[in-house]
DNA sequence: TATTGTTATACTCTATAACTATA
DNA sequence: TATAGTTATAGAGTATAACAATA
């Protein structure tokens, strides 16, 4: 495995990649910090502004321990931005849910987070599928989707339960 | 300024982006800790491979505080990967260098990062090389490099003293 | 006086393990 | 017994402020 793809082309794709990334991260914590607010919670509170989500599911959206998950959603109902709820069906579980101010800020913070969205403006609609096809195939999903092809928005597969 | 341009097509590419980070970032951390390395050790003794840095610079690159990369390098180096050197020319000045180990550990995890390589490889030349413009575009370099025209490649700007 | 690196401090995120209250 | 959430603990990264050595 891993055919050691040496060829230029790639490995400038590769570099402009971890660019976009280093980037992306970037912005986004100083989007965060211009609310006060640390990476994991923005990201938190950007997931919990979508639905309430009970401890456990915020961790494996996080990817890391429940026992993280306390801690982030304490500061984050500290400030008012989010409250813990009883599950009615199950009295183990507690769901973190927004407050008005918490979907507020989490709306103005994705309102600024304008890389990837500014930058996006410039390329014409055509370039902007054709990234997008691209950047499918890059992930693994739609692998039959062709750039060239442009219009094929209906095949998409997940989106759903995730992992 | 920022247009708000909620267009559907946009915002899937947004959305696309952010898929493309979470996944190099997790496959990053992943590659790192099977050396046994944090993402900020591997990201220093990545640089720190390509040339030896004063302690300063290090921190430029890893846009911290000088004060955090004191520890990081010391871990390294407890570790016997990097070495602190005076440099002769400036006795304030510490440069960080790898050693043989870690030049080899530093080689090692960078075989390992297969995620946008091995995909990668499942496209044409001519869809990589489409790719790269439009990450270029995004990135704000060569604006006016143009997807269709593909070959272009004397204009590259930077890459240079950095910021 | 300015710069380089370090130390000291405090906060956040992280994983691990042990605990509680429910189921 | 198994699960959800928490607590306690320890390690790592981060910023801030103060410090020694050198320029």
């Amino acid at each position: 495995m891993a055919p050691r793809s040496t060829d230029p082309l790639t490995l400038e794709v590769v570099e402009l990649i971890g660019d976009v990334v280093a980037r992306y991260y970037e912005e986004y914590e100083a989007a965060a910090a211009e609310h006060a607010l640390t990476g994991a919670q923005a990201r938190v509170l950007g997931l919990l502004s979508l639905e309430p989500l009970p401890m456990r599911r915020i961790a494996k959206r996080l990817k890391c321990e429940p026992s993280n998950v306390t801690g982030i959603v304490d500061r984050l109902e500290a400030r008012g931005l989010v409250e813990r709820r009883p599950d009615p069906s199950d009295r183990r579980i507690k769901l973190a849910v927004t407050t008005d101010e918490g979907r507020s800020t989490a709306r103005r913070l994705r309102d600024s987070l304008d890389f990837a969205r500014e930058p996006l403006a410039g390329l014409t609609d055509v370039e902007r599928s054709l990234l997008r096809d691209l950047l499918r195939r890059m992930l693994g999903m739609d692998p039959d989707t062709r750039p060239d092809t442009g219009s094929n928005p209906g095949t998409r597969a997940d989106t759903g339960t995730g992992s």
